[in-house]
RNA sequence: GGAGGGGUACCAAAGCGGUCAAAUGGGGCGGGCUGUAAACCCGUUGACUCCGGUCUUCGAAGGUUCGAAUCCUUCCCCCUCCA
């Protein structure tokens, strides 16, 4: 039996929406093709809200297709109208060649780059820089009409609301179709994969190859994945799910996989490990409290496959220590200090706000009313408390904001 | 260019001379219950504070007033319709 591509999509849950899907499958069956997805490049890095793409990339990839990751670093400079509510900030060039760079370490976690099919990166500043504008509308603007654009949601949304979208940002569109065109010519790159909000701007792709070239390629869409509660997915205590340790620990990232939600748990073990369908469907029979183990299991995984090995056990480490005994391990933030001066004595409310437990004093009055600090698991019940050497567990001193947050402070 | 509507805290949205650091909802944060889940309940959500208060905030700048988010003037921005 061939492995259908299309096929594990529709059961993995990575499948929304493709143009003639009939096509497409006998294709990706018997050729081994170049496909792209296009990042964004307006932060530092990547967050887990594109990791379902990155597991698109790694999964087309392991049958042997070729990924093109696209680094948005000429759209970058209008900005995506797409689900936006209001136009972007633009960055300045510099910022947005910083983050091309950032962003490219993420994946190299996930993708291979050995083979004849190993990945390749491209950056759409590289044709749309130079680009000639009016040469470009000739060639290229007659192909597209504003009646057709302003029946796209990405533009209809905007309209509705009243908010004004920009001339600037009308055009990422048909950068986005042009990207396509252009990947299509110079790496035969035949299909384009996006999120269910990069449909309208994929179609466009397709069909601009089809007027200016005559020839079929295809677009295929991703769920957009939201909780079980409804909200985006990939918030942790600290905010974005980075998927950078340098932004977001692994440790974090293991607690923010731990922490999902019962109902999404299945479903999330199905988009974000390689687990098997049938180990799968072993640990979706689990029920109550049990399901904590898929939920580690789902922790250990994802970690695994950006981190490595190693940092998800460590990460299962200190989160045993840390919730299971209430101990402490040093693989938790930990901030050193001399220990002369826990001799004399440190105010605790200046040191919570030194490690991000508090943003002022008035902030850390607020949370103390609500009982919300611990020092070494016990609650702090005076405002006014000094850390000293008496705080000392080992040499260590362990500080909890609310159940979650915990750092050490450790004297030397 | 003309006519009208509008800009309030993270978001949405009330307030339209004092009782407004600003209702209400959402979101955030914390507490409780629990399974590091959900749902639910409670608290909190500008800064400083000798905890009595003080200071900064309602698009911007001026003005009227004992007193302004609220009234007046100018300016900036957004939306709708007309040209």
């Amino acid at each position: 039996m061939t492995v259908n591509a299309l096929n594990i999509f529709k059961n993995r849950g990575y499948f929304f929406q493709c143009t003639n899907e009939g096509a497409l499958s006998k294709l990706l069956g018997k050729k081994k093709i170049h496909f792209y997805i296009g990042f964004d490049c307006t932060a530092k890095s990547l967050h887990v809200g594109s990791l379902l793409q990155i597991m698109c990339l790694r999964q087309l990839q392991k049958l042997g297709h070729t990924p093109v990751v696209l680094l948005g670093g000429g759209t970058t400079l209008i900005g995506d109208p797409s689900g936006k509510e209001e136009s972007r900030k633009i960055l300045t060039e510099d910022v947005i060649e910083q983050n091309v760079t950032s962003i490219k370490k993420v994946f190299s976690s996930f993708l291979s780059n050995e083979g004849d099919n190993k990945v390749v990166y491209v950056n759409n500043k590289d044709w749309l820089k130079g680009l000639n504008y009016i040469e470009f509308l000739r060639d290229y603007g007659k192909h597209f009409t504003i009646n057709k654009m302003l029946t796209f949601d990405s533009v209809k949304l905007r309209l509705d609301r009243e908010q004004s979208l920009s001339f600037l940002e009308f055009n990422y569109m048909i950068f986005q179709a042009y990207d396509f065109m252009k990947l299509y010519e110079t790496h035969d790159c035949l299909l384009q994969i996006g999120g269910s909000d990069q449909w309208g701007n994929i179609v466009n792709g397709v069909e601009l190859i089809r007027r200016s070239k005559s020839k079929e390629a295809y677009g295929l869409t991703t769920p957009l994945i939201t909780t079980s509660s409804g909200a985006k997915m990939g918030k942790t205590e600290k905010g974005a799910v980075w998927l950078d340790k340098e932004l977001l620990s692994s440790f974090d990232y293991w607690q923010f996989w731990r922490n999902t939600d019962d109902r999404d748990v299945i479903n999330y073990l199905k988009l974000f490990t390689e687990l098997s369908e049938e180990e799968i469907e072993k640990l979706s029979k689990l029920d109550g409290a049990n399901i904590n183990e898929a939920k580690i299991i789902l922790a250990n995984e994802a970690t695994k496959m950006l981190h490595g090995k190693e940092e998800a056990e460590k990460a299962l480490e200190t989160s045993k220590k840390t919730f299971d005994d209430k101990s402490f391990d040093e693989n938790l933030p930990t901030l050193e200090i001399k220990k002369n001066e826990l001799e004399k004595g440190i105010s605790l409310k200046e040191m919570l706000i030194k490690i991000g437990f508090a943003t002022s004093n008035s902030d850390f009055k607020r949370n103390f009313q609500n009982a919300a600090y611990k020092i070494n698991n016990e609650n702090v019940t005076d405002e006014n408390q000094a850390l000293t050497i008496d705080n000392l567990d080992g040499d260590t001193i362990k500080l909890s904001f609310g159940k979650k947050k915990h750092h050490l402070i450790k004297a030397i």
